[in-house]
DNA sequence: CCCTGTAATGTAAGCGCTTACATTCACTTT
DNA sequence: AAAGTGAATGTAAGCGCTTACATTACAGGG
């Protein structure tokens, strides 16, 4: 037996060996296959059927060298380890599924270096396009980037001054409507939980929304006590308890993020207070987490699978047709559940 | 200018391009690149200096066209929308990251067939190996992975006499050790609510555990009420509803699933039916949304990080050393929170 | 019946790498 | 000083596809 004996157990058919078995040439199997209507239904009858029998899937690699295209598109999100993004990734998968498209994920743990190692990383591997979470990045990865004329959709984010379009919502308006909606119920003593802000830029958006409201509302936002922690319901927890000895203690707690106002309502209550009758407690994103605590989370809601299918949609636009995208602005919306209740003093 | 010419604004450099301007053959730039030791230091540094001064990045398509080495693993998992795989996924990511590894994830939403499309398609694109979620699967789909010799490591499940090794834990002894927990607080009356067993050998595994520890406390469990349903909180709400109206009501609904229990358990609280007083709930996986809930979830804990490691490293090890790899049992734990207690009456 | 035009198919040149094998070079050894 | 050795480097043949271009087949027009 050769090594080209298709009866040995570990023969893995060739284009060429389709060609032989149906009598024609490569060029029509490769046409038969990408390229159908080119080619005539009895010559394409007789290809397939070859191409069935011997069990015949394309070398993805050869293919895309010699296409220089790979109906890939790459992402990376700061994190699997938690739902924020998972369900927004989940429909971008689906949506690019539906145009012949593949994902393929990647996470950065929300450390910057590995964000640009991962980003090389997936146009190494000639990913047609490129979904990010959020603008901010070295200037070198964007510059990298054009060079290699890779398209790039921003996400979870809006902002239509950057020079990526952005498919998401206002981070930072969002977060304005539910710091006035917290001071229009009478707080005055606010605290705020939230990511590392240093390399995130959806986090201090959020923080600057919050004091947008206050001075909105003729407030001092200067010593406004802003502490800042790790993506973790824990974290949220532990920077609950130290909060809370502060003083004057706050009357609500605003957190950037679900995983976090968690954290810090399973602190709060564990420490015996009340939520939200001794200390309300706000979190952002409205993932699954939030609505099963009790009380369930007062949060910002987020259009986690429109904003996912909107920025496959236009990201596989922008790779076939070569535009250069623009950005959509999506609506957040409060909801009002069971954390966030006025100031009892 | 020509379109070679390192100037023009989209010039991509090629491995040719480092060679010429190193001054060596493209033969020693791919030496420095891939086994660095084979080459003098001096030449090495010489190379180095125009990859950095090019910004030079392989094409991935070429280098594994050429090598027929992908350094890539592929990983297919049911589903992406919650938590359950997330945590593990995320841990076998790291771990790849770790040897040099890439990892590329697909889901399959819980469908057979579009899950042997997701592996013929990690596949095509080169994956060096494939991490599958139970080994229940079509015979066809092991046949063309023997065939493509692709090395298989299976999780999320633990059977030594399967034909491919799986590192992950024994879901039947695991629910076993739950169920006897439950029939020794003195339950009788169980109702089970599951994810669809048909092509999924974990819930079918889990159901079989139940009617285990039943056979051994000798009762009969042919007339087990047992609830499928898909995968989600609301679904499991909704199981809760029609179950609890049956006559004599269960004292106890053992849950296939965290997502489940939980949608379980709210849907009792909503129905004014106080746990785990009226009736108690249990649950399986411990995912973050088991611990947040009031009370917490009485659950199943599967090591996730621990598993993810381990299969990592495993499949990773077959894949550079071509051995045939090993099964490996974890153990779980049961996590006695607030949700399960003795039956009123 | 020859010529032209068009549709279908074939031929073969790459795509950008890796690597077997050949060559060169700097030392040892005799 | 010739020969032998091993390490460092170079040469060039693919890897399995796609596609520009060449060829063939066949219909209809003159």
């Amino acid at each position: 037996m050769t090594p080209k004996d298709p009866n040995t157990s570990d023969f893995v058919p060739r284009l060429a060996d389709v060609a032989g078995r149906a009598g024609v040439s490569t060029a029509t199997v490769s046409r038969c296959l990408n390229s159908p209507e080119q080619v005539q239904k009895k010559t394409r009858d007789k290809v397939m059927k070859a191409v069935a029998e011997l069990g015949y899937s394309p070398n993805f690699s050869a293919q895309s060298l010699a296409a220089k295209r790979t109906n890939t598109i790459g992402a990376i999100i700061p994190t699997m380890d938690n739902a924020i993004f998972a369900r927004g990734i989940q429909a971008v998968q689906e949506e690019l599924g539906r145009a012949g498209a593949t994902l393929l994920v990647a996470s950065s743990s929300y450390r910057p270096a590995l964000e640009a190692d991962q980003i090389r990383a997936l146009v190494a591997r000639g990913a047609d396009g490129l979904l990010l979470i959020g603008h901010h990045r070295d200037s070198q990865i964007y510059e990298f980037l054009d060079r290699q004329q890779v398209p790039v959709v921003v996400s979870w984010a809006y902002d239509p001054d950057k020079p990526k379009p952005s498919i998401g919502f206002d981070n930072r308006a969002a977060m304005r409507a539910m710091a006035a909606e917290v001071l229009s119920q009478g707080h005055r003593r606010i605290a705020v939980i939230t990511a590392r802000q240093a390399d995130n830029d959806r986090a201090r958006d959020r923080v600057a929304g919050i004091r947008d409201a206050m001075e909105n509302a003729g407030l001092d936002h200067s010593r406004l006590p802003v502490f800042e922690t790790h993506y973790a319901i824990e974290a949220g927890s532990a920077a609950l308890a130290s909060l809370i000895t502060s003083s004057p203690a706050p009357t609500v707690v605003i957190c950037g993020n679900d995983v976090l106002a968690v954290g810090a309502l399973l602190a709060a209550q564990s420490l015996g207070i009340r939520v939200p009758q001794d200390l309300s407690i706000t979190g952002f994103d409205d993932i699954e987490l939030a609505t099963v605590t009790s009380p369930a989370l007062t949060t910002v809601h987020v259009p986690h699978r429109k904003m996912g299918v909107l920025a496959a949609r236009q990201l596989w636009q922008m790779v076939t047709d070569g535009g250069s995208g623009d950005s959509l602005r999506l609506d957040t919306e409060l909801k009002l559940r069971g954390t966030l209740g006025p100031p009892s003093n």
